[in-house]
DNA sequence: CGTCGTATTGAAATCCTTCAATACGAGTGG
DNA sequence: CCACTCGTATTGAAGGATTTCAATACGACG
């Protein structure tokens, strides 16, 4: 399945110049597709993965559940991104990946991902770079869900997935489509699904965004951007 | 300076068994050590460093400031730790660090990692993994910060950073060194200075803990532990 | 002994959550 | 086409957690 893999060189490729014979190496990895729909559970706390997967299409969530029961979303993943690559190292997963919406994943077994960096160790350091880029997320999250109030978190949030979805080529003009409940915004931002209504509501009186049935509309990305303290740097995007 | 060398070895042997002949190679790798005062900016935002450095002695913390001026403190670095190392992938540094007690560190030139990383693949896989260590710090304390109340919050972070500098050797039974002000806890959890105050004088009311003059003194761990929510799962220990 | 950064406390204000009720919208079966 | 249902969205009002403002105390250090 040639687009899987393709998106995996599109992300690979962000900044380091793989060789033509190193991307055809990479092409040739064997790829297993799958298909799941919105709500499963693609990865488990404590599960040791032989395998990892590249998103095709769809969103995921890697979330934690905390002693009170309730789920904190601590990443969205976006086509293009390999949210359990870090299971190569790290055998035993200590969170939860769930779809958002359906999904179609492209698997590649462990052991054919060493076997390659073995032979093409630029391949490695290029797989190594995709995990910090997604490092690079988790630090502003800390940031963002941690120091910055409820307006600003949301609107942050909203940028971030703008800009992300964009480069995965899932956006047109200046919405996307974000398949995902108000309750969901609030796993992730940390917020009640309360506040998170009122701070939608905000959001649209003031001109900048709308959100409505599972689409974001930006309407001042200027104002937004403004407001949301948002800086593309931590995304390392050309 | 073996000193600082043969704690990356530590971080690095955790879990991934290296050979002597592998060990003998990072050992011979050129190292400068340099001291600092506390309060140095030893990373600046828009940096392009063209060495790494692990901590030998002392505390470091990854800071960002909002737009709002204030300074938001994303992760905390003890002995050990090599917290710029992803820009070895990521030529541009979209954070500060800065020291927070004096702090020695060992700094060692990119090119001779990389030249290191070509004779020795799996030393390659070694520093993979201690970056993707570092990232599950950074994906819990989304969690810890975004999404847990004040109280759980700080002893949280006391819990973390107890485990943390044990596994550096840098406690003595159930007592540590933290020579960080009531401010810097502020800027760690996302608080107000005066709130963290008022929270850690419950923590001692409650005989789980104190904090006085830069020493943690743990009274009750498995009260604190459950208090805090803390599983180290995520720190990946044996 | 004075000074300065840090710690501590009280009181008022604010942000956000919780609780509770209602409205909307898409899908389903009659 | 309509009534029903269920998940989601929306709004109001009250309560709680945390911040801000302001004042005082402490402690290390010159």
């Amino acid at each position: 399945m040639g687009a899987g893999i393709d998106l995996i060189l599109g992300k690979l490729r962000q900044n380091l110049d793989l060789t033509e014979h190193e991307k055809a190496a990479i092409r040739r990895l064997p790829v297993v597709v799958s298909r799941f729909d919105a709500q499963r559970e693609i990865v488990r706390v404590g599960d040791r993965p032989q395998r990892s997967f590249v998103i095709i299409s769809g969103l995921l969530a890697t979330s934690k559940v905390m002693s009170s029961g309730n789920r904190a979303i601590l990443a969205v993943h976006v086509p293009g991104d390999m949210p359990d690559l870090l299971s190569l190292h790290l055998p035993i997963m200590d969170f939860t990946i769930h779809s958002i919406s359906p999904v179609t994943l492209g698997y590649v077994e462990h052991a054919d991902i060493f076997r390659l960096c073995e032979v093409q160790p630029r391949v490695t350091h290029a797989l190594w770079r995709t995990t910090l880029l997604e490092s690079a997320l988790y630090r502003e999250a800390v940031l963002n869900v941690g120091h910055r109030d409820a307006t600003t978190r949301l609107a942050h949030l909203l940028c971030e997935l703008f800009i992300r979805l964009r480069a995965a080529g899932a956006v047109s003009a200046m919405r996307y489509r974000l398949p995902i409940t108000q309750s969901d915004l609030a796993d992730i931002t940390g917020m009640s699904t309360v506040h998170v209504n009122r701070v939608l509501r905000t959001l649209r009186m003031s001109g900048m965004l709308t959100f409505s049935r599972g689409v974001v509309e930006i309407k001042a990305w200027e104002n937004l951007a403004d407001l949301a303290d948002f800086d593309p740097m931590y995304l390392s995007l050309p």
